[in-house]
DNA sequence: ATAGCTGCAAATGCTTTGCAAGGCC
DNA sequence: GGCCTTGCAAAGCATTTGCAGCTAT
């Protein structure tokens, strides 16, 4: 799979300007429509944020973006599939999407479910057991739980 | 902050007999009745484990203990919300109850979504940011993924 | 006796899917 | 034009709830 053609590009910073975003769908390999081209704008245009799919659905409706609560997920998962988007699952509620695919880690605020990024370097891990059977770490997420 | 009262021994052994199980249903304020019981046993007779209330139900009906899934999942609850069990959820696909509340982590294995205990002083976290706000930090979780 | 449980099944909420119509290359 | 996408609504899960009957205390 992974035809990409890569400008190596694509986890740098958040992307600022409107164009970009199409760049990204196109070097992912997903074909730019409407509907996936607002979505990624929403998501992508104003920094790292950790949205529902639920929640992104009344964003688009919000800015009049005419796209179906299928086509939100759908575009969720292609985007994740693609290495776009990273899927938490904290609360088994709902899924939470990441734009932040980079190494980092999560507060979590119990009362609100809401969710912040800690970037790595200011977690601290000095020792780590090695995986049983000396199988692959894929990836080691760290929780913070805020209690108030 | 551990707040736990008991007879200090809670995070010790497994439970061994059977007479424990009752007076911890009855220390934690719940009626022992025979399907609390019954599934109590099977959560704290054999150290610590990680299930979800479909794997509880199933092991009940195995063990010709007749209980509904409802009650299952009414139990987990009432378990959770006294704290004889922790709830975790990795997989937005269900939620997992461990028997273990002390102070520990997991390792995650993402292609079978089995999940593992890891000692808490085996992770050993050297520096970690203070919360937003100053707000109190309610526990740190550690999930280990493992992807083979 | 009585307040607290349990069981069943229907209800709920999030997410996925099927299939026809529409849009990008 | 062909194939990928979309959109709706219906289907699918895991989990919750309502209410009559049961049971610890």
């Amino acid at each position: 799979m992974a035809s990409k053609k890569t400008t190596a590009k694509v986890s740098g910073s958040p992307v600022a300007a409107g164009g970009t975003v199409l760049e990204r769908l196109r070097d992912a390999g997903l074909r730019p429509t409407r509907q996936r081209l607002a979505l990624a704008k929403l998501l992508f245009a104003r920094g790292h944020r950790h949205v529902s799919a639920e929640q992104l659905f009344n964003e688009a409706k919000t800015q009049r973006v005419d796209v179906s609560l299928a086509t939100v997920y759908n575009a969720l998962h292609d985007f994740t599939g693609k290495g776009l988007l990273r899927e938490i699952s904290i609360d088994s509620a709902s899924s939470y999407f990441d734009t932040n695919t980079g190494d980092h880690h999560h507060f979590y605020f119990e009362h609100s479910g809401h969710l912040e990024d800690i970037e790595a370097h200011r977690v601290v891990i000095a020792a780590l057991p090695e995986a049983p059977g000396g199988a692959a770490i894929s990836g080691v997420d760290v929780i913070i739980r805020i209690k108030a």
